[in-house]
RNA sequence: GCCCACGUAGCUCAUUUGGUAGAGCAAUGCUUUCGUAAAGCAUAGGUAACCAGUUCGACUCUGGUCGUGGGCUCCA
């Protein structure tokens, strides 16, 4: 049953362990925590009598290196757990003693150790054979970085140091050539080299700037879901981003969200609040009414500003700010429209990925994000509402054979949610769109309509997010792309380029005439060569660049360079025109 | 928020142990009027993130604040 995944598994623990024991030569006092495998490498986490600093790496490393020549064998013995807790208690781990006692009061008998040289470590294996198996010039340790102990913040914060193993040292090198590029596409990098969006130290942190540029993708995206949104019946609207703190009391967010509030301020008699969800605005404008079942499934959608006070070392860029605005949407319908609703709110979700340009399988993932039944402190107590609801999430999932996960403990607290994970190139993922099936709400807010005999019924609520958060998604985008964005949401889609002064004026006639059609287009008409404009629109990467001289002047053709060739095409500039506005009409992916 | 690292011109970066800043690109001006990845010359541009402290003297050392990055925790 062991497949490769498992094998590389083994050598990253034992290189783990490798660490642990380079770490106790250079300091003896030192106190060991936990040392897992994970993607591409380990980690191990030691309680030091001092910093680390990046200095050490390279020491600690050397002395890795140290022991794989040396050929020590791991070296496993099973002993009774007491026995075990003496050992480690002798030796002051206190980390381990606590795993032990974990353990013993889960009804473990006995554990295994692993000995290598003279450290000796708590683990159930299984390991290499010898410390000489590690190929030491795939392995590297890349950095430090703090860790709670067993995760919880209120616990002690140790040194973790990760590191990457792999089998051979070309897998290695191909593995950071891979971080490198993932680097370049960083879209804060690019954000700033393409001029999509600032950050001002006085505006604040995790408050970003569009630019104009940034704002045209904003916008084009906008526009797009929202006209999408309106096609598949729903009703888009506008509400309000401040709102009494007794609304989310109601909604029973506020003693779950405050930590992510933004404290509230008093006006007058109101206390009011910025708001972190549209959830209970809709909720209003639902209630605004008496509904029948008539109107049912009735879906309310909004391009909702949202405002969470994220803690700051949570921030990075586009992908996590304080301030964003969300394609958001509540669905209310009968428990018996919820399937088809879930699956027709999925289908939404394939049809923008695809026509952001995103696959499925490849660059994203559907993650069944499930409660916990025991957590009665974070999640609304209802367990028959949970497996109700969970059940048919899944189904929707097994339904629509979308590539799925699951994973507990992810869930709302209203309720279960299938989270559409997008997958970066450092190959970490981040929530793009969100569904979550809602059956707590509902009570709340006391959500009915009127059913066929004329009585109350208690409706469902389908929380939904479509292209997710804009900032985010332009986050995505900017990585996927490199910056080379799709003609439609490419801030500008041609630059004009006159040869010389004499063929400035022709060139603003064409510059005008793709205005005309509604076309982003530019004209570079600075004091400078060709060929440096031309660098210039290939640096900004601009999707069609047309040089225009003499020769166009004559021949009535353009000479048209497109993005990522250097061939040039020569068209009337009414066929480019309609070859443009179809492409960009059909959201096309290639120009 | 916590641990670590970082913050020098619009951008990318120099300034070897403390002696008050320098380059390329960008910008501006002039020359050039140019054919598909960077023409030439010149000019201007800095309270070294901010605030204290140590020192005869701080970009450099110390402390604090703000911001950024990588993790932890959390999440759209």
């Amino acid at each position: 049953m062991k497949n490769i995944i498992d094998k590389i598994e083994i050598l990253r623990h034992s290189t783990a362990h490798v660490l642990a024991a380079s770490v106790l030569k250079m300091f003896p006092e030192a106190k060991f925590a936990i040392g897992p495998a994970i993607a591409d490498g380990f980690y191990y986490d030691f309680d030091l009598p001092r910093t680390l600093i990046p200095e050490d790496l390279a020491l600690i490393e050397a002395e890795m290196q140290n022991i794989i020549n040396k050929n020590y064998p791991f070296e496993k013995a099973v002993i009774n757990i007491d026995e075990a807790i003496n050992l480690f208690k002798k030796a002051k781990q206190d980390y381990k003693v606590e795993i032990l006692e974990d353990l013993k009061n889960k009804g473990e008998k006995e554990v295994s150790i692993y000995q290598s040289d003279n450290f000796v470590d708590l683990c159930k294996g299984p390991h290499l054979d010898s410390t000489g198996e590690i190929n030491k010039k795939s392995i590297k340790l890349i950095k430090i970085s703090g860790a709670y102990w067993k995760g919880d913040e209120k616990r002690k914060m140790l040194q973790r140091i990760y590191g990457l193993a792999f089998y051979t040292p070309k897998d290695l090198k191909k593995h950071l050539a891979q971080m490198k590029e993932a680097e370049k596409r960083d879209h804060r990098k690019i954000g700033k080299d393409l001029d999509f969006f600032v950050f001002s130290d006085l505006v604040g942190k995790g408050l970003p700037l569009l630019t104009e540029k940034g704002s045209v993708i904003r916008r084009e995206l906008e526009r797009y879901i929202v006209d999408e949104e309106i096609k598949r019946g729903y009703q888009h609207v506008y509400s309000q981003d401040l709102a009494k703190v007794d609304l989310y009391r109601k909604s029973g967010h506020y003693p779950y969200y405050k930590k992510t509030m933004y404290p509230s301020m008093i006006v007058d008699d109101e206390e009011l609040i910025l708001r972190p969800m549209a959830c209970p605005h809709h909720f209003e404008l639902y209630k605004s009414k008496l509904r029948s079942y008539r109107e049912l499934p009735l879906r309310i959608a909004e391009i909702a500003k949202l405002y969470r006070y994220e803690k700051s070392g949570e921030l990075t860029g586009l992908i996590r700010v304080r301030d964003f605005c969300l394609a958001d949407s509540h669905i209310f319908c009968r428990e018996s429209q919820a399937e088809q609703e879930l699956k027709d709110v999925l289908q939404l979700i394939d049809d923008v990925s695809r026509t952001l340009g995103f696959k499925k399988n490849k660059d994203y993932r559907y993650r069944l994000s499930l409660g916990n039944r025991k957590d009665t402190k974070k999640y609304y107590k209802n367990d028959q509402a949970w497996d109700k609801a969970e059940k048919i999430l899944k189904k929707v999932l097994i339904d629509l054979k979308a590539p799925f996960y699951e994973e507990t403990d992810q869930a709302a607290f209203y309720g279960p949610k299938i989270d559409i994970q997008m997958k970066n190139f450092a190959g970490k993922e981040d929530t793009a769109f969100t569904v979550q099936y809602d059956f707590c709400m509902p009570d709340r807010f006391d959500l009915t309509y009127k059913n066929e005999k004329g009585k109350d019924e208690r409706a469902i609520v389908i929380h939904r997010s479509s292209i997710g958060s804009i900032e985010r998604t332009i986050g995505f985008l900017i990585e996927y792309y490199a910056g080379s964005f799709p003609l439609w949401l490419s801030p500008i889609q041609v630059a004009v380029i006159p040869v010389s002064d004499k063929f400035i004026k022709p060139a603003q006639n064409i510059m005008e005439k793709l205005f005309a059609e509604k076309i982003r287009v530019v004209i570079d008409d600075r004091n400078e060569s060709v060929g440096k404009k031309i660098s210039d629109t290939i640096k900004q990467k601009i999707p069609y660049t047309i040089v225009y001289g003499d020769k166009e002047a004559k021949s009535k053709n353009l000479a048209i360079r497109v993005r990522g060739s250097k061939e040039i095409k020569n068209q009337k500039l009414e066929d480019f025109i309609k070859n443009i506005k179809n492409l960009i009409d059909n959201k096309s992916l290639d120009l």
